[in-house]
DNA sequence: GTCGAAATGGAATATTTGTTCCAAATATAC
DNA sequence: GTATATTTGGAACAAATATTCCATTTCGAC
């Protein structure tokens, strides 16, 4: 036990939480990922709600705040109960009130944004063809290089699969990110290819995805549900349809798809 | 006391509340009274404390409760606990534990970051902070030109909102993109920079962001709320707290708040 | 492998918190 | 002004919740 005195802020304890995080044994290290993630809960749940959440016993839970610097659970959760204010209202309550703020502030386009992407993830996870992202995973877990191709609003999907893919050391190339370089020589034998690409097609996606294709090198597409070009071709083609906010479209639901994709990816790989 | 059936949701609470106050007795009536402009501290207080801050004994109290319609105080309480935060249980938990049951098949993986972004999207709705969001649109949309500034797995963000400011004309320079070249001697006087950093923080993010600080240049900066280095500068902070998905993080509130944030700079300038 | 230290889980206990009940007070009707 | 019904406050009780303790397990050094 840890007799330092008790943080007196949420901030200080986040502080001090971010501080002991790298040195708590198992056990209390998932007190402190649990409440990292959500510390919305501890001012309104009890000790037996939040350590089974976690995944620890009570005894544990309580240790876990008294490491921290306070007496106890409860010691722990007034300061969290007095913080309380600003989180409320609930979430329908400040959708409501982010909406009301006037037709184009930005509070109301945030509210649409958030909006979209929940009706996305929503859609997405009612529609998805399971057996397609099995094969999907399966085709590129196999890959010797998998190769990203999304440009203009798929890019950013692309660049995060890349960033994921680096993490798990699992060999991959970003197309495109440079200049307008064309490294469809880099395709080889044995690769394998994730062409994204969505309403108006982007048509350099679809010729790279194209010129894949035709060399044998297995094509998976993410795009949407309507008459994609990449349809066209013999790839594996997960579907994702995103709800346009005016010109914009929220990219949650491609986003969450392809970061399950590299996960399982990688899963599978290792 | 009243033997009707307790309502369900806040909204119901409330129509349940009005329809009864003018029937009440004094003491209950200040009940009433007290519980219809503190909502948000029911779910945190005690009878002790709601019924002295009411100025009537405990027992009046439950038995307000009683009168609309709750077995007791608890199951009031129940009520406002479980709007608070409806999102149950715990996603990184539980991706984990399904990881440690061997079903880490790709769809069970898919409805994990489904759900853990749906979580931060209600997250990002009830404790984004207006003000703030408004007065980066204010500070972006008078800049010249707007510099971006995100690595990593802040990356695809920069992107999107580099694409999106293309989209609407509105002038942009995306740093970092290629190779490794430091494009700070781009930065002048009257513009602005979006920074965009999550815990562990890039260093490069934070090392531009002061650079452009010190020199005068408006930084408005979307990062977490964990003691972010780009807290200490002088910056319009917008905070964005995603959960964690294993070693991976959804993107989808920070990319709504990233796109109604440069949506709403292209309409405020035309 | 063996030893010692650290961590863990659960049962026993202490404390806090909610609820009920009833005597006293207050209001209402006649 | 009395009788009756309603409301009220507080104390006794019941339930829940948090905390502590200790036997058992796990981990790490040798």
């Amino acid at each position: 036990m840890d007799a330092s005195s008790p943080p007196t802020t949420i901030e200080a304890f986040q502080l001090r939480l971010s501080e002991v995080a790298g040195t708590l044994p198992k056990r209390l290290r998932q007190c402190a990922d649990f409440v990292t993630s959500n510390p919305e809960r501890i001012a309104v749940s009890t000790v037996a709600e939040l350590s089974s959440a976690a995944g620890v016993p009570p005894s544990a839970f309580v240790r876990f705040c008294q490491i921290i610097g306070f007496k106890g659970f409860s010691d722990m959760q007034r300061l969290f109960r007095d913080a309380h204010a600003p989180r409320w209202p609930d979430y329908p309550t400040r959708i409501k009130a982010l909406h009301e703020q006037g037709q184009d502030s930005p509070s109301a386009l945030l509210a649409e944004f958030i909006e979209a992407g929940r009706h996305s993830l929503e859609n997405l996870a009612t529609t998805l063809d399971s057996k397609a992202l099995e094969a999907a995973v399966e085709t590129l877990a196999k890959a010797r290089t998998i190769h990203l191709v999304g440009f203009r609003r798929a890019f950013p999907v692309a660049s995060y699969m890349a960033y994921a893919l680096e993490k798990m050391e699992v060999p991959a190339m970003l197309h495109g990110a440079v200049g307008h370089i064309d490294a469809r020589h880099a395709l080889a034998t044995g690769d394998a290819m994730v062409a994204i690409t969505f309403a108006p097609y982007t048509p350099a996606t679809v010729e790279l995805a194209t010129y894949a294709s035709e060399r044998g090198i297995p094509v998976v597409a993410i795009t949407d549900t309507l008459a994609s070009p990449l349809r066209r071709l013999d790839v594996t083609a997960l579907s994702v349809s995103e709800i346009d906010v005016g010109a914009f479209r929220a990219l949650s639901a491609t986003l969450s798809l392809a970061t399950a994709l590299v996960v399982a990816i990688g899963a599978r790989r290792s």
